[in-house]
DNA sequence: CTGACGCGCAACTATTTGGTTGCTCATAGT
DNA sequence: ACTATGAGCAACCAAATAGTTGCGCGTCAG
């Protein structure tokens, strides 16, 4: 349960982390050696953080013969935007209607 | 710019600091030793944990006489959410929505 | 004035982790 | 069949960081 919010917050901690997961949204899908292309580190350090952002549910792979796409796959989200809005929702007006929104989508 | 929600990421990324901030938001402020005494951890590594939430602007910190009572301000949280909602828009209905209710608040 | 409580700072340790290089394996193209 | 391209190990390195202990200082109560 939590475990799943964990997961998240830990895969988005890391700025080059968040590159990755911005690169592969931007492109609509996009594999390793696509992303290292555009940024000052190896293809194998980016296979690391997309296993990571994988293993948060943030990512979804499909081979296709000798390449492996990414595709972006934001549920995940929805649960850390919960977490947040829950523990400041007292504070702020709009994190509150944010709360009303997402409980609703809730389950 | 993306300073801010490098920073708000990089906080939320610990385990324990969300644990640090929730205690404190679940109590509606608290002081370092209070939280200290729910977490298996010293006092002194809470004050490092709440040290980075408030650089992170998560935090909010008032001594009165000799403690230091901390309160949760969730702004920062606005910005998360807003990267969040550009990433993955596309592949969520329930994210657009949310984009179209954090862009209106932008500024 | 004195003792206790709470905070902040500094030094040090151990683990995590972001990154690299080097190799092997499979698929695609010629 | 041969070569080149892309992915997936595995071992290794350096830096960051979560956590500790130890100390000194200000503040409240008797």
């Amino acid at each position: 349960m939590t475990d799943q919010v964990d997961a998240v917050f830990a895969a988005l901690g890391d700025p080059t982390r968040r590159r990755v997961l911005d690169e592969i949204g931007r492109r609509g899908g996009a594999t390793a050696t696509e992303v290292a292309a555009d940024l000052p580190i190896t293809r194998q350090a980016v296979a690391k953080h997309i296993a990571i952002l994988s293993g948060a549910g943030l990512v979804d792979a499909q081979r296709r013969g000798r390449e492996t796409r990414y595709r972006v796959t934001p549920a995940p989200f929805g649960e850390a935007i919960d977490w947040m809005t829950a523990v400041g929702a007292d504070w702020d007006e709009r994190l509150a209607r944010l709360q009303r929104l997402t409980a609703r989508r809730a389950r």
